[in-house]
DNA sequence: GTTATGACTATGG
DNA sequence: GCCATAGCCATAA
């Protein structure tokens, strides 16, 4: 089944380093290097059934708004990893984006 | 095969 | 950066 594809999302966002975030977008491309399949909705449906053990607050969207549901746990985690914040709650991709390929 | 749905994205305002 | 709209991938009815 794609055992497979969700082993590899959890597997990328658990490399996310503190302090740092990725988006949907970004996880979906680089499966779809490897797996050649999924796009960012499939990794978001992903997270939300095995996204419990992992750090999924280091996941955001593409603009760097998170999800409508997290964003209370979630920004109690960006002060403890002092990811850069933007006045909205937001993350400030521009210095927290994070790149799979460069670990 | 067609519709609806979802932790999404790109584009235009 | 936020809102609305259109497009996308996969799954379920």
């Amino acid at each position: 089944m794609d055992e497979e594809y969700v082993e590899q999302v959890l597997s990328l966002v658990e490399r996310v380093p503190p302090g740092r975030v990725t988006t949907y977008g970004l996880i979906a491309e680089t499966l779809r290097g490897t797996l050649g399949r999924g796009g960012p909705r499939q990794v978001g449906a992903v997270m939300a059934a095995y996204g419990g053990p992992v750090p999924w607050w280091r996941v955001v969207r593409s603009d760097g708004s998170l999800p409508d549901s997290h964003l209370p746990d979630a920004h109690q985690e960006y002060l403890a990893e002092g990811t850069p914040l933007r006045r909205s709650g937001s993350v400030d991709l521009r210095a927290a984006v994070w790149w799979p390929e460069e670990e």
